[in-house]
DNA sequence: CGAATTTGACCAGCGC
DNA sequence: GCGCTGGTCAAATTCG
């Protein structure tokens, strides 16, 4: 199978290597074109040759999410006190970032992505007697989202939506670059009194713009919780966290943004099963790609069968 | 008791 | 304009 590898980009550390090879031992990802997966089940999937994985990789590249880190990011639940309907942005979040990703689930178990999700919506949708769940992440500067849905046809699949990047990284990501610190457990982090809304994300946005830009490591704020000391300042303090990444997070925000079993697709053998491919639609290719999508962190949760597929924002065709 | 989830209501977009 | 549908809010409820 074709490794799906740019120049000079090492696509993953020893340590993801590592959770990879802890994610599972059969799971090996296949790249199909969007026509053959669209609207397709997972029984409807078909192998395509490995001339067209290469090709059909038309990710983010470094220059993509630089220039998505330099956008401002809106916080519509920061900018109004009842959230109404999405207006359509350019950046990071914007709602026309939109992947789905069907996983096959055993034990009615939800798909554990890494990052952490709070649940605020429920609809039971047309066509489908199983209801859609709205999930947004718990990071209050995250605009990521993420809808659950049961495949009408096979209970086991859920079809996850994720819509927008995540503007730091996933909680295992940081647990294992962070192995020696075990005391820094999000119960044990002393909490700050809290502040209201705008205010509280106003200060945490500034204090994070302090630690970047004088060059103060995430350590120096003990009071954070993990995944908020994880968390990235995209605006003013970009150019000094490239830096810091650069020396602490070798892959920069790449391995945020492209999935792990993407970056290396074929990490895990050749021998699998048919039900056991990983699907990814990049076209038509949208600006930028959800960094939402990353392996599961609890693999009895998922029976490795990862189907991405691209779902295509109506909004972004008619534009065409 | 605080955090997370549930659920009914509300709103916007879209098609007719 | 109206009705349908999807997405979100927020109060109520449940959970740990």
């Amino acid at each position: 199978m074709a490794q799906v590898k740019e120049p000079g980009i090492c696509w993953l550390n020893e340590s993801e290597k590592e959770l990879l090879g802890e994610l599972s031992a059969e799971a090996s990802p296949t790249f199909v074109s969007s026509k053959a997966a669209d609207g397709g089940t997972a029984g409807s999937q078909r192998h395509v040759p490995n001339t067209l994985i290469s090709s059909a990789y038309s990710g983010p590249t470094i220059e993509d999410i630089e220039r998505a880190l330099s956008t401002k990011v809106p916080d519509v639940r920061a900018n109004s006190h009842r959230y109404r309907a999405p207006v359509p942005e350019k950046g990071i979040g914007k709602s026309d970032t939109k992947y789905a990703v069907k996983i096959k689930s055993c034990g009615g178990g939800v798909a554990e992505d890494g990052y952490k999700w709070r649940k605020y919506g429920q609809k039971t949708i047309k066509n489908n007697p199983n209801p859609r769940s709205y999930y947004r992440c718990t990071n209050p500067r995250c605009s990521a989202k993420r809808q659950v849905e049961r495949s009408k046809e096979d209970p086991n699949m859920l079809t996850i939506t994720y819509e927008g990047l995540h503007l730091h990284y996933p909680h295992f990501h940081v647990l294992r670059r962070r192995p020696q610190d075990h005391t820094a457990t999000k119960l044990q982090v002393p909490k700050k009194p809290k502040l209201q809304g705008e205010e509280q994300l106003h200060k945490d946005y500034m204090e994070d713009v302090v630690a970047v830009t004088s060059g103060e490591s995430s350590q120096g704020s003990p009071d954070r919780g993990l995944e908020e000391e994880a968390t990235l300042n995209p605006g003013a303090g970009k150019q000094n966290m490239r830096l810091r990444d650069a020396a602490q997070y070798p892959q920069g925000l790449l391995q945020d943004v492209v999935p792990l079993l993407i970056r290396e697709p074929c990490r895990t053998g050749s021998a699998v099963s048919s039900l056991h491919h990983y699907h990814f639609f990049p076209t038509p290719r949208p600006s930028y790609y959800s960094a939402s999508i990353s392996p599961p962190t609890n693999p009895s949760d998922i029976d490795l069968g990862l189907h991405f597929r691209h779902s295509l924002n109506l909004k972004q065709s008619k534009d065409r």
